[in-house]
DNA sequence: AATATGTAGTTAAGCGTTTTCCTATTCTCT
DNA sequence: AGAGAATAGGAAAACGCTTAACTACATATT
């Protein structure tokens, strides 16, 4: 592979001024710039990262550190698009991505005696790093910051006082969804949530639904809160639960898709027309959802906006580290599909 | 960070003497070598990889080429596993992981314009590549083939003449599965496939399929065979189809175990007992395959001791390039549970 | 006793960049 | 026209490590 040498010698320039042309430092004239610009392509020269890192200015690697949790395979098909986005950030940014995986417990993993934070700490060789909800508590989060190295977290801080983070509007797209069903006309509405205490998006998502049986001056009611497991199993459950009430729920907001799906399929067994008879919203917006049917009125994300959004915050706070931020909330969007329909009678 | 030099200076000695009693190099005393290494104990030095990479040795990288494609999501338990897998194999070597994800069609993404497989080559930044099943043909595994980086592959090699690649005996396992059904004295046996030639895998288990039929002079019933995409939904919907065939079949091999649930759903719904009226058995051992009723027999492959094997015969080929190999096949194990019985009347 | 061999450790070159400090040339004023 | 500023480019040091080549000494071999 060609190096800085052989393009400042086909250029006839020296090593520095190519090195200039590449990083746009003023006072270098355009023929020169040119003629660099052309022996670099001609000769498919790419600075060597180590060599560029060796000098200490940037490393071009950011650590990606992916949380592992037997449970947590729940969120998967989120985590993979979130990664996507991740890298797609990074890349256009002529930066690399050093992964790292991270078990919840320690235990689990003879072979990695360190914590992923830490063995990203050691290599020295990151310029910042993208972690995912800190299970572990703010220990990993604060462990990066204090060696100064940038960070953002994609999910919530949890209790503890973490900065930069992003993560959905999972209160505001509850709220709009379930302030959707209330205007349908729909009075007692079912929930299934994830399990309990598991991921703070939850939590938001059931705060929004309070806040939104509130504003209609209806008394929340603890028998119409079920918890499932993201499984579309798990919603099938749920949904036996709940439309056993009495009287009978009229809506049913299943806190993923997944889960919502197994809503529809319970309540069809019994014999429900949806949405005539019951009318079922779900969150996410998997590729799924658009075709069951009847297809689901759901609460879009974007998982890759999010992962992008954060590797671009991220790059913003390796050039300029003082501007922390505390959190970057993205907004959901309502998407109203055939599952959902005005309470009659 | 501590650097050669502060360790040198403490420990009394040259700094390649440090770098030798770190390489194992012989010719070190013990005295010498103990009074290094408590020097690097005690500064928690590590030593800089950039500048290891430099002396153009080694990178300590290793490149982890993802796949990405929208159906292929369906893999995500498995692909996550492998990874860990992975990880963790590498990391017990001291190695790192530089992640890159993979378009299957290239338009999908607009920033990313070269391959993950190219870039992971420009940067000329690892000594070595885990890649899995090639979609893309066997254009990338020789691109960095000829760029003479070592690389091992999960998955299978298609028709192309790709070597080092590692796999579970899909064949095997399915040969084993299904010689267990007819040793129940099952003779007409459902199947649940994976898209058409989506992968090799699910050949390799239809081959197995039909070979144990032949063995027991059975004919092979086109009928017999349907196809889901990996969801339980599908397996559903499939299980509705096989079991309206007159004569009904009296078991269903579903090729992985969240159809094999959808399976078991709808016959469950029809009103059929599993396992005496209907058995069902699946591929791969999730773990909600323990957790159903009844639990599931099935086929057991490990994606943790996959990745880990990909990685650790990727290691010993960055020692010993020419020590290639053709494929690595590990061992499925027949996990029988509550939801196989003999055939009765 | 003289030479060869083995052991222990050091010196110094080199890896490919970035960047600081220089020098040289060309403008721009007065 | 001459001084100072702006522009253009180069020389060389530094980053932290590995390794080949070397020195020095102790031990073994003849």
């Amino acid at each position: 592979m060609a190096n800085i040498y052989d393009v400042a010698k086909q250029a006839k320039v020296s090593i520095a001024t190519v090195s200039k042309v590449l990083s746009n430092t003023p006072y270098v004239s355009v023929t020169t710039r040119e003629r660099v610009l052309q022996v670099v392509q001609a000769l498919d020269y790419t600075p060597s990262l180590a060599a560029r890192a060796l000098t200490g200015t940037r490393t071009y690697i950011v650590g990606l550190v992916i949380p592992y949790d037997p449970n947590y395979l729940f969120r998967d098909p989120f985590l993979m698009e979130e990664i996507r986005g991740v890298d797609d950030a990074v890349t256009s940014h002529d930066y690399n991505l050093l992964l790292s995986t991270a078990s919840r417990s320690p235990a689990v993993n003879q072979t990695n005696q360190q914590s992923a934070y830490a063995r990203l700490l050691r290599t020295g060789y990151a310029d910042g790093a993208i972690t995912f909800e800190t299970f572990e508590g703010d220990a990993p989060a604060h462990q990066l910051e204090t060696a100064g190295l940038p960070r953002v977290s994609i999910g919530y801080a949890g209790q503890q006082a973490v900065s930069n983070v992003v993560h959905s509007d999972d209160y505001a797209g509850s709220l709009e969804v379930v302030r959707y069903l209330l205007q349908l006309g729909h009075r007692r509405i079912g929930v299934v949530s994830g399990p309990p205490n598991f991921m703070q998006a939850m939590n938001e998502r059931l705060r929004g639904y309070q806040h939104a049986l509130t504003a209609y001056q209806l008394r929340f009611d603890q028998q119409l809160v079920t918890y499932g497991d993201f499984t579309s199993e798990s919603g099938y459950m749920a949904a036996g639960q709940l439309l056993a009430l009495q009287p009978r729920p009229t809506a049913i907001f299943a806190m993923n898709d997944r889960m919502a799906i197994g809503v529809m399929r319970r309540a069809q067994e019994m014999g429900l027309l949806i949405p005539a008879d019951l009318s079922v919203v779900g969150f996410d917006d998997v590729p799924l959802s658009v075709a069951i049917d009847p297809p689901l009125t759901t609460v879009g994300q974007n998982a890759f906006v999010m992962g992008h959004t954060a590797a671009t915050l991220l790059f913003n706070l390796i050039e300029n580290p003082t501007k922390t931020f505390d959190s970057v909330v993205l907004p959901t969007e309502l998407i109203i599909r055939g599952s959902t329909a005005p309470l009659v009678g």
